[in-house]
RNA sequence: GGAAAGAUGGCAGAGUGGUCGAUUGCAGCGGUCUUGAAAACCGCCGUACUGAGAGGUACCGGGGGUUCGAAUCCCUCUCUUUCCGCCA
């Protein structure tokens, strides 16, 4: 959530800013924010002085007692019952306000950052740039990979219905290995990058769902273990950046560079369609997911880091890319930026998102309470990145319809140790 | 699943009703000494809100209660640890 200074301190920034995000009621919002906090302070000054003053009589008392003077104690006592109700009366009405605030903040999405592009879709974002080229196919007509991972028997959609239900693949011999490659490769790249690996649980409590803002806005894209009240990760994002909850960092260990790989949860209501057909869209798949949390002064330099992180996979992969620079309507609540990228898939002639790298600036760090000291012992919030790098099934569907071949699936070269072999046939 | 113990500042660990926001040790920061370092010694060293500042207020796992006054007593919830049982 944003922070209540900047929002008193920047009214009219503020509102025009989230008009990038096409939040309609941003004005109203803020200004009713803007008049709880007026009224919480001034409700906070007199709740103070009263509990100064009450703070003051029961010493007295404790004095009185002591040197015996019974009489003048009890008269103190008596005294004590009416800046109670007081008390209490500016005490409630102080949480009244405080909670109100609050419901507002977590209403209020992340201002867009200045270099995001005007905008209300997809068809809005912008293509920052494109790299690889698209496979040429020659005297055969390339297969979906869904058709692909029958034909070579690489993963099976209808065990997974069986066992579990749609979205739920069962991977199978080079398919299964495949899974393993790619994940291996991932960590291996990001721990190149500097990354430090962490294997996080893959199940997490209504603490840090709120603390990465999983919970309360999408409560219900992911799965809820209710006899435990614990929910299954829809990203490692979740519980990576939870270790960093209530932590007051030293600058001197920014940047914080973590990747971590998990099976990822996600429920996906209300998907249908061409969208979900084979690996397209899935409630559990793998990622390799890739955290920093930096200083405000340098985070945008690690946001082109990850960026250069993840286009390099892409392109170590072999497989044709683009970079999307989204627009204020097609970004997350908490994003200030995020970029997507996607690859082409020859045989389904489209683009599929494989990754998402965003810079939250202090939206989630605020509701994470992730803080850290400068040399001066100032006590700021951090700056949180996160992105994909990267998940598989896109990107495997990706290299099964691009690198297919009249008589079967060339694995790219950087995989071929990592999987013991080098062609699907 | 059964039983017991516990939750205090970055960590360890005192504190059982009245200058306790909290003794002490370690870590950290600053200084003296030293060519430099170590050791020793001296000082500083929780967070948030509020205030121009001095200062004020709140916080000892969460919530509620008793009391003039609660880290301390009572209720309740959550979590952790240990033992037993089961078990990859």
């Amino acid at each position: 959530m944003l922070t209540l200074k900047f929002i008193t301190e920047n009214r009219d920034e503020v509102v025009r800013r989230l008009g990038k995000k096409h939040f309609k009621p941003a004005a109203e919002m803020i200004d009713r924010v803007i008049t709880l906090d007026t009224d919480r302070r001034s409700t906070q000054k007199e709740l103070d002085a009263k509990q100064a003053q009450m703070n003051q009589l029961s010493k007295s008392i404790g004095a009185l007692m002591q040197a015996g003077k019974k009489d003048e104690a009890n008269e103190a006592k008596a005294k004590t019952a009416e800046y109670k109700e007081e008390i209490k009366a500016l005490q409630s009405r102080m949480d009244e306000s405080e909670n109100s605030i609050r419901d507002l903040l977590l209403q209020i999405p992340n201002l867009p950052n200045e270099t995001v592009p005007d905008g209300y879709g997809a068809e809005d974002n912008k293509v920052e740039r494109m790299g690889g080229t698209n496979p040429v196919f020659e005297g055969f007509k390339p297969l979906p990979h869904w058709e692909l991972a029958k034909k070579y028997d690489l993963i099976d959609f209808e065990l997974g219905v069986k066992i579990t239900g749609a979205g739920f693949p069962v991977y199978k011999g080079k398919g299964a290995r495949l899974q393993r490659a790619l994940i291996n490769f991932f960590l291996d790249e990001a721990r190149d990058a500097g990354y430090l690996e962490i294997e996080p649980p893959y199940v997490v409590n209504e603490a840090s769902g709120y603390g990465t803002g999983q919970l309360p806005d999408k409560e219900g894209q992911m799965y809820h273990a209710t006899a435990d009240n614990l929910y299954l990760i829809p990203t490692a994002e979740v519980p990576v950046t939870n270790i960093y909850r209530d932590v007051i960092l030293s600058e001197k260990d920014l940047p914080v560079k973590n990747c971590a790989y998990s099976a990822c949860f996600r429920r996906e209501a209300g998907s249908y369609g061409k969208d979900v057909r084979g690996l397209n869209r899935l409630h559990q798949f793998n990622k390799v997911e890739i955290v920093r949390i930096d200083t405000p002064e340098h985070s945008y330099e690690s946001l082109n880091e990850m960026i250069a992180h993840v286009e390099s996979l892409v392109n170590k992969l072999g497989l044709p890319y683009r970079i999307l620079r989204l627009c204020g309507g097609d970004m997350s609540f908490t994003s200030a930026i995020t970029f997507d990228f996607e690859v082409y898939s020859a045989a389904q002639e489209r683009w599929l998102e494989v990754s998402s790298v965003s810079n939250f600036e202090s939206y989630q760090a605020n509701r994470l309470k992730c803080r850290y000291r400068n040399a001066d012992g100032k006590i700021t919030l951090c700056h949180t990145l996160n992105g994909s790098a990267l998940a598989l099934p896109r990107i495997v569907a990706a290299i099964l319809e691009n690198n297919q071949t009249a008589d079967g699936i060339r694995i790219p070269e950087v995989l071929v140790p990592y999987c013991g072999f080098d062609f699907i046939g």
